[in-house]
DNA sequence: ATCCAGGAATTTT
DNA sequence: AAAATTCATGGA
């Protein structure tokens, strides 16, 4: 199958942080996503893929007109012009919810390979065998995550006790109705899971329940604010909140997602 | 060995 | 209300 895209960079969003089941293998990249795996390759302006469809790429990529279009309005702001340049073709993801809370819970103080490492075992442990161009793991369906020893096998440390709990407190149901609330609700919804604050709510909002206002603030977004936009002044994370949502409003967690990478690979 | 990593929860000032 | 401490693990 092949899908045709303007201006989207497969590398540039796979490789931002914002997902972390995938493997590169020549010019292919082999994806888990919950119980889907599958494989998929760009060459120009064409989009290659084995083991999904259309719809799937279509939503998981957010290969959207009216994605695009955001991007394009961010071009008002004369210090993200430059990045969104660099960049071009970033976009922000719609992953499933239920992996993206955990994959977030599991990224508190941590780095981006071990929270691979932790997801990958947590799907070994855990999750349904599927064959596709040889043995791969689905990820867990809530409530399959239940042994607390085995969540801490998986490297996942103190964090353990929060999937642990987060596995019997949320459904797929819950977050199809989060996904119809305001985004300060389901933000809010969203913090009363253990190992869920302002961060980690914000990346799930933005990632994988479509709230674009959403702006997840770590140290990596301090560092790309403080410089960019603050004078190299120290600044809270409230602080860069509210000056986010004043000045990028919708489209804050697009802008994020090219600080983010900009930062990152600088 | 020492330090830090896409923070959150708890305790102490 | 704000600041300090604790929480496991792995890689540099």
């Amino acid at each position: 199958m092949e899908h045709k895209t303007s201006e989207f960079s497969l590398n540039h969003t796979l490789t931002s942080g914002q997902f972390f089941r995938f493997q590169k293998v020549d010019n292919w990249y082999y994806c888990q996503e919950r119980d889907k795996c599958f494989k998929v390759c760009q060459q120009g302006n064409k989009l290659f893929f084995e083991g999904t469809d259309k719809a799937h790429i279509t939503r998981l990529f957010g290969l959207s007109k009216q994605q695009e279009k955001a991007i394009e309005t961010l071009a008002q702001d004369p210090t993200l012009l430059p990045l969104l340049k660099q960049y071009s073709g970033l976009r922000v993801m719609q992953r499933d919810p239920w992996e993206t809370l955990v994959s977030f819970q599991c990224s508190i103080i941590s780095n981006i390979p071990k929270i691979k490492k932790n997801v990958e075992l947590l799907a070994q442990t855990f999750g349904k065998q599927v064959e596709f161009e040889g043995q791969r793991y689905a990820f867990p369906e809530p409530g399959e995550i239940d042994d607390l020893e085995k969540i801490k096998s998986c490297a996942t440390g103190f964090r353990a006790r929060y999937i642990h709990a987060a596995n019997s407190m949320v459904t797929d149901s819950f977050f199809e109705k989060l996904k119809e609330e305001q985004y300060e609700t389901a933000h809010g919804k969203l913090m009363e899971i253990p190992g869920v604050a302002e961060k980690v709510a914000d990346c799930i909002c933005l990632f994988s329940l479509g709230k674009t206002e959403a702006f997840p603030v770590d140290v990596w977004i301090e560092r790309a604010l403080r410089e960019l936009y603050f004078n190299g002044k120290k600044v809270k994370h409230d602080e860069i909140r509210e000056f986010a949502k004043k000045r990028w409003g919708k489209n804050a967690g697009y802008a994020q997602q090219f600080l983010y990478h900009w930062v990152r690979n600088r």
